[in-house]
DNA sequence: TCAACAGTTGAATATCTGTTCAACCATTTG
DNA sequence: CAAATGGTTGAACAGATATTCAACTGTTGA
């Protein structure tokens, strides 16, 4: 996670670099993204999106359907929650959760077609 | 990443599990998905993506780019190269590197947009 | 052939991350 | 109010992962 160390080498193309760099976003931004896509970058949370993507549901529903605990869940819907890729209501002692935008499934298919290349 | 150790809860709606149980993918497929995402989900690896979706590389101007060792870039390439993210070609002692396909420019455009609503 | 440099690799280390466990809060129902 | 159930939470542990380091390969040019 950390950045500039140093860099043992010289810049072979200092015009390509430099023309590069002049395109990259900001650190944070690189940051933000990445924190976005290790959200993805989980079985039971890619699961947990799809599952969403056809229905909203509650977190007993959830733990059922990919059989784990409800406290594995329920921390990682917290973690979805926090990212805002999911949102959630409560009713009685429900809690249904479904998704928060249209994004989730786009990445979603994206990495579909990639994967099914 | 293990699955099912057991659900300690009811089915709450268990027609609506079973209506989303259908339209779940694979258990491999989730595990694909995660492991493509897995690949952004890193800072230096979008940063490295991002690059490349500019220019075509070599791993000294990456390592130049982002302050950080030839080894390090080199390992993180390795990664990317094994999930076919990109590709490179050898011309004399530098090590040509770019995108595999458009998916990549795709996926990171989607996560842009996310986190900049 | 040898030196120099680009790049790769494997092991080691420090850090991060997912699940479990136990305790807890919230809501409903008797 | 008490019991039951859905859900959340924090600490702890095990497994995963990114960078470093040192050794190595491959190519060029003297």
């Amino acid at each position: 996670m950390e950045k500039q160390p140093h860099c043992e080498c010289e810049v072979i193309h200092a015009d390509v670099v430099q023309a590069v760099k002049q395109q990259l976003l900001g650190e944070e931004t690189y940051m933000s993204l990445a924190t976005l896509f290790k959200l993805f970058g989980d079985s039971t949370r890619v699961q947990i999106l799809h599952a969403l993507e056809q229905h909203e549901l509650c977190v007993c529903d959830l733990a059922a359907l990919l059989g784990m605990t409800k406290s594995a869940i329920s921390h990682q819907l917290k973690s979805l929650r926090l990212a805002r890729l999911v949102k959630y209501r409560r009713d009685g002692q429900n809690v249904y959760y479904s998704l928060a935008d249209d994004h989730v499934k786009k990445i979603i298919d994206m990495g579909c077609e990639h994967i099914s290349e």
